[in-house]
RNA sequence: CGGAAAGUGGCUCAACUUGGUAGAGCACGUGGUUUGGGACCACGCGGUUGCAGGUUCAAAUCCUGUCUUUCCGACCA
């Protein structure tokens, strides 16, 4: 175990996670700051989180569309809060050729604009409502301080933008969108998240309100995980998307929007993985199970291509290590991809007529013998494992779910252990300001019908208003 | 955007202080022996030292600028 050192997770988080990314080939670094090479195993996570996502989104009765690169300014500018919170980080486009624009464009950061401008052409009835549109694409923000999947200048994601006729089905939409991630978060990555309205200081520029997903990470830090905005009718009204109702009025319609992006492969690694390097849950792993053959003698291959065939023909993401390495290298290499299954044939094993699966996340090895239903048991193991993952990070997030009362016991808290801070807040934001003095604890989120923990806010001690999920952010 | 550190074959590093033909281990290729937790032997390929400029007879080495990466703060999916 030389080759490929991993920093150990406890000693530098940081140092670990670019190592772990490295060692399992997701991405590699560029020439350009903030943008990453998609390497062939980061991507086939990718395409997998995109076909699970995606097919969700149609069963919700979603279609797929692709909008422009690029926006003109003039256009990005009409609703003003948008471009206020965006403007910092835009990336524009001044010449094309040797000629300098006339008008600059804009590198879309979020597509709110290109889509409201859209539908204010194609929206004219309430018979042409609802418009549920979604597009898988790139965008870009100029982030100063970048780290791979998690927060880079170029990433990829998807943004799903729908019109309703009424506030009800607008907000309808908001509130399942979001349990459709929580879904997904939880039955796929195996990832627990706790949902939440955001604050105004932390929703999303031009929303009514934003909805969030957030998840703790194994060192206690918190992240974003993905978002679902409820706009009302701001943009409707800034693009003018408007149509007759059933009144025969004119009437301006109420939008969405909803997404995830590349960064949720930085929070399998940041929940799962360990020292060894990748750890996948059985759902989301592009390849399932590797079989090594310890030695490549006829007998052996014969052995391999025949459990492969089997599990194929069930469905399973399987292949053959069939590299002259050694076994103890083949080991390793399916263990730093974080392949979840991985299963030994031998000739020592023939002799007894059995083989060994090993679990990925606990190295706990089976011998299974050649008489049994291989098929049956695979599955059943990665089930098992599937399960396993999700309660070990729901047991490791819980023990760093802290609730206090006053800012001392924040203080101390965070000091000792990040994680998340249940308090009370009085919906101020200077209260929020003060609280990020604390480490850069910031509110995750306003819990909904939350407890009343305190009658005071923990801040400034005045009348509280809500129930808040505080912690450190990614 | 402030503060700090680093960039030399694919990777980890040496040579830099004191300027003088860029070197090692691993990886890679070929042949052979091997294979149950990162095998071994032999031979071999691979670098205008991140980039641009300057100083000098001579620059990996000194100077300036710039780009990238990492860490710490301010700002954000």
């Amino acid at each position: 175990m030389k080759n490929k050192a991993i920093t150990p997770r406890d000693v530098d988080f940081a140092k670990w996670y670019t190592d772990v990314v490295k060692a399992a080939h997701l991405a590699d670094y560029s020439n350009v700051k903030g943008c990453i090479v998609f390497e062939p195993n980061g991507y086939a996570l990718w395409e997998k989180m995109q076909s699970v996502l995606d097919k969700k989104f149609k069963e919700t009765g979603h279609q797929n569309v692709y909008m422009p690169l690029l926006i003109p300014e003039n256009l990005l500018k009409k609703e003003g809060e948008l471009i206020q919170g965006f403007a910092p980080e835009v990336a524009w486009v001044s010449e094309g050729g040797e000629k300098k624009l006339e008008e600059r464009l804009c590198i879309r950061p979020t597509s709110e604009t290109l889509f409201s401008d859209y539908y204010s052409h194609v929206v004219k009835s309430y018979r042409d409502l609802p418009l549920k549109y979604n597009q898988w694409c790139n965008v870009m923000r100029w982030e100063k301080e970048t780290r791979p999947f998690l927060r880079s200048r170029e990433f990829l994601w998807q943004e799903g933008h729908t019109v309703h006729e009424t506030q009800e089905e607008a907000e309808e939409e908001t509130r399942k969108m979001l349990q459709v991630y929580k879904t997904f978060f939880e039955d796929y990555l195996a990832i627990p998240v706790i949902t939440g309205k955001k604050t105004e200081k932390e929703k999303f520029a031009g929303a009514e309100y934003t909805l969030t997903i957030e998840a703790l990470m194994y060192n206690g830090v918190c992240l974003q995980s993905g978002t679902s905005h409820y706009f009302g009718q701001k943009f409707s009204k800034a693009y003018d998307i408007s149509f007759k109702d059933r009144k025969n009025q004119l009437s301006y319609c109420y939008q969405t929007s909803w997404g995830t992006t590349t960064r949720m492969i930085g929070a399998l690694i940041m929940v799962h993985s360990d020292e060894n390097g990748l750890v996948l849950p059985p759902k989301i792993a592009p390849l399932q199970v590797m079989i090594v053959p310890i030695q490549n003698s006829d007998s052996v291959l014969k052995v391999a291509e025949n459990v492969e065939e089997k599990l194929k023909k069930e469905g399973i993401e399987v292949k053959i290590d069939t590299s002259d390495k050694s076994a103890g290298f083949k080991f390793a290499e399916a263990e730093v991809k974080g392949i979840p299954l991985r299963i030994e044939i031998g000739k020592r094993d023939l002799e007894q007529e059995k083989i060994v699966i090993t679990r990925r996340d606990t190295r706990e090895k089976r011998e299974i013998s050649l008489k049994e239903d291989i098929v049956f048991i695979v599955k059943n193991i990665m089930e098992t494992m599937q399960e396993e993952m999700f309660s070990r990070a729901k047991e490791r997030r819980d023990s760093f779910t802290f609730t206090c009362h006053t800012l001392e016991e924040v203080k101390e808290q965070m000091n000792k252990q990040p994680g998340f801070i249940h308090a009370m807040w009085c919906g101020e934001e200077k209260c929020e300001l003060k609280m990020k003095e604390i480490k850069g604890t910031k509110s995750r989120c306003i819990v909904e019908n939350g407890e009343r923990i305190d009658e005071c806010c923990v801040v400034c001690g005045k009348k509280a208003k809500h129930h808040v999920i505080w912690g450190i952010q990614y």
